[in-house]
RNA sequence: UCCUCCUUAGCUCAGUUGGUUAGAGCAUCUGACUGUUAAUCAGAGGGUCGUUGGUUCAAGUCCAACAGGGGGAGCCA
């Protein structure tokens, strides 16, 4: 009988009668042979298991070592000791599982980010990991309970795709092929016809297009799901394999999905704040210890608690690509000649520098930038009509975050069949590979809006997490898919 | 993919202008102690200095290539 075992996390919350109860978990350190401090992972917070002196055998004390596992039954009684509540007097302990201290990798010390990415399968057992992986479950509980309560249908997507036309990246090709004799055709070419789904198939980089189907259909839907990316992107916010959230809404136009965004993002951050807190205040704690090792100008101006609660008490910044332009332009910064890619004028994308300047240093919170200009953003956003002479514009949005840049990237739906051709045999996209798409334009179209939300960039939000690679279990970069 | 930095014990890191036997803290092991808090005290074991090649009388130290990793950029979520 396993389950008559209580969490600790519950446990700790208890008022210690000597009470009678069992816990199971992983041993963090022994002290004195005498004192276990228990993990089960409900908690960072660990049980202090005391061992009476002479109560166990030579051979049992023997085997309680860092992350061996344990089954313990005992009387909780106030601690006599300062650092914690209570202490269960262990009448009975077995050993579930034996770890060998002189191979464990894990220490009861600091470890860097980078060495204990090295043994992921392992890091769930340390305090930051702990911490992470379970706001990492608040959120994306979170995220099913806000669209559920607005009435969203879950929509899942397919992850295999034959569409490759949607511009957002290159693709892993799905195959059953064989790699060393691919069958040819007449020119030459690999013939996919032979291939397992009859033509050429790929993972997908967005449920978008697909969502706007089910979107003509239920009115407002989401898709939560992994999305695959072959770019070869080396840095601290890009992975291979991610997932994303793509709310899709019919009847919308581009401010209410910026209205929804916001909402969105608070009511996720609320979430975790409400139900995370000692969680959240370890991941605060942790960032702050990181930052004093970094010179002055480097740190952040406000905790992470602060910088949430900011979030959710302020609101977003909202002005238009145009007006982001100027700003920048007529700054102190870009006059001196401080951005290593000036502005050169209406039309440039945005660097990266540029983003994080109008974000961490312009307004100090996170900023929504509409209204871009058509040139630098995919063929289905809406084509603005009341553009300046020369400047077209499309009903784009960005959602920039301080620290983790581009979280959010979005646009009101190009609803105009005429119009939504033109764009797309203007950059040369086949009508005819996205004929089902065309579709909810020639048969009932409706004004329509969506976003993209990048989760794991929403976790490193929320964790003050600076690596990517430190909030999904089991990253997948260029080179890197192990465990 | 580009730029840049790093790679010395299980981990974190010292290692001087190139010079004889490469060090520390923590961890591990052995013993002591027993109300500890990353316990403490004493002792012990643990190294192909990322790999390959080069310069030199002599390379952990200088040079090159490769591998792995960090930071930044591009692409984006």
């Amino acid at each position: 009988m396993f389950n008559k075992r209580i969490r600790i996390k519950e446990l700790l919350a208890m008022e210690p009668q000597g009470q009678e109860v069992t816990v199971m978990g992983w041993v963090r350190t022994f002290r004195n042979n005498q004192f276990i401090a228990l993990n089960d992972g409900s908690t960072n917070n660990n049980l202090q298991v005391v061992v009476e002196l002479g109560s166990q055998g030579e051979e049992l004390l023997k085997r309680i070592t860092t992350s061996a596992s344990m089954k313990v039954t005992g009387m909780i009684v106030p601690s006599l000791g300062k650092g914690q509540k209570m202490d269960l007097k262990a009448a009975h302990i077995e050993i579930l599982g034996d770890s060998d201290a002189e191979k464990y990798p894990l220490q009861p010390k600091k470890h860097s980010l980078e060495f204990l990415r090295e043994i992921a399968h392992l890091r769930f057992r340390t305090n930051t990991f702990g911490s992470v992986f379970r706001v990492r479950h608040a959120l994306a509980f979170a995220i099913h309970k806000f669209f559920n309560e607005k009435g969203f249908v879950y929509m899942h997507t397919p992850i295999i795709t034959a569409s490759d036309a949607e511009g957002a990246g290159e693709m892993f090709r799905v195959s059953t092929l064989p790699f060393d004799q691919t069958p040819r055709n007449d020119k030459g070419e690999v013939d996919f016809k032979q291939d397992f789904f009859g033509r050429a198939t790929n993972l997908t980089v967005s449920g978008q297009l697909e969502g706007e189907l089910g979107a003509t259909a239920f009115g407002e839907i989401y898709t939560f799901g992994p999305t695959f990316r072959a770019e070869n992107s080396n840095t601290a916010r890009h992975l291979a394999e991610f997932w994303m959230i793509e709310p899709e809404m019919a009847f919308y136009d581009l401010e209410d999905n910026m209205n929804l965004a916001e909402e969105f993002i608070q009511y996720i951050i609320r979430y975790a704040m409400e139900n995370n807190r000692e969680d959240l205040e370890f991941l605060a704690q942790r960032l702050a210890d990181e930052e004093k090792q970094l010179p002055q100008d480097k740190r952040s101006e406000m905790g992470l608690l602060e910088k949430l609660d900011f979030v959710l008490n302020n609101g977003f910044e909202r002005l238009t690509y145009t007006d982001a332009i100027e700003i920048r332009k007529e700054s102190n910064h870009n006059k001196k000649k401080k951005f290593q890619y000036p502005i050169t004028g209406w039309g440039m994308d945005l660097q990266s520098e540029h983003e994080r300047y109008l974000v961490e240093k312009h307004f100090k919170k996170p900023v929504i930038l509409y209204n871009y200009p058509a040139a630098i953003k995919a063929f289905y956003m809406r084509q603005n009509e009341d553009c300046a002479p020369g400047q077209p514009t499309v009903a784009a949005m960005d959602i920039l975050a301080p620290g983790i840049g581009e979280i959010v990237g979005g646009s009101q739906r190009e609803e105009r069949l005429s119009k939504l051709e033109d764009r797309m045999k203007e950059i040369g996209i086949p009508l005819e590979e996205l004929w089902w798409y065309l579709d909810t334009r020639r048969y009932g179209t409706v004004p329509h809006a969506g976003f993209g939300l990048g989760f794991e960039r929403m976790v490193q939000f929320v964790t003050g997490m600076t690596n990517i690679r430190d909030v999904i279990a089991f990253p997948r970069t260029p080179g890197s898919a192990e465990f």
